[in-house]
DNA sequence: TTTTATGCATAATTTTCTTATGTATTTGGA
DNA sequence: TCCAAATACATAAGAAAATTATGCATAAAA
């Protein structure tokens, strides 16, 4: 994460987000896609990138394939079953978080 | 911040946009405001409370008085001219902050 | 009367980043 | 053709920003 450098913690959901809705990605993929969605916005770092990955694999809530392509390693992350779980429950709980950052930040607008 | 301990870094924002709206405030109100405004989701430790306050305060974006309240001492704090301005662009970069949240997490309905 | 709420504060530790570095292949522009 | 930028992974050192655990003290409530 970078560009205001705000809000750690918002990494994990995040990737957990892009693995729920495209199924299948390597971790370049994941920079390049969260850049392109942000319209530059955001722009996550290597170094807390691939560390997170791999915490998600030992936890087992991700798991790997590794393809060449090319002469260039790809590594594909999955969410396992229980991955899948676990994802639910911290969507839910983003999406409430969100709402109350939208409670403080704009208390007029907001819908509770 | 607590209950799902998520997103790290959006305390400060969070407290200056409360003194923001609010003019002065005392450390523990900051704490009950945030409960109420949030139906209870999210709620601030004091161990990141206090230092954080000390902190904005060596560096003159908030300033403090403090006063009696029979025989217990509240301090309260209120955004120094130059807390304003910086108050200001936190608030930007936290709106757009949260507009990228949205695109990922609700890429349909965001609007952008 | 003893717990809960109010009100401040700090220290030790943990979590989660940034920054810097390393390796290696491929593509694109000067 | 050569060098920079992009692609693709990885890890280590350090910083930032929390949590958890204390501590002190007064007031209200059970």
């Amino acid at each position: 994460m970078k560009k205001s450098s705000l809000y750690k913690g918002c990494l994990e959901p995040i990737l957990l987000r892009l693995l729920k809705d495209n199924g299948r990605m390597y971790g370049y993929q994941m920079t390049q896609m969260v850049k392109e969605i942000t319209k530059g916005e955001l722009s996550i770092t290597e170094g807390a990138l691939y560390p997170l990955l791999h915490k998600l694999e030992e936890q087992g809530i991700v798991e790997t394939e590794t393809e060449m392509n090319g002469n260039r390693m790809r590594k594909y992350y999955s969410l396992t079953k229980s991955g899948k779980k676990q994802t639910s429950l911290a969507m839910e709980e983003m999406k409430a978080f969100m709402q109350s950052l939208e409670f403080i930040v704009n208390p007029k607008t907001a819908i509770g």
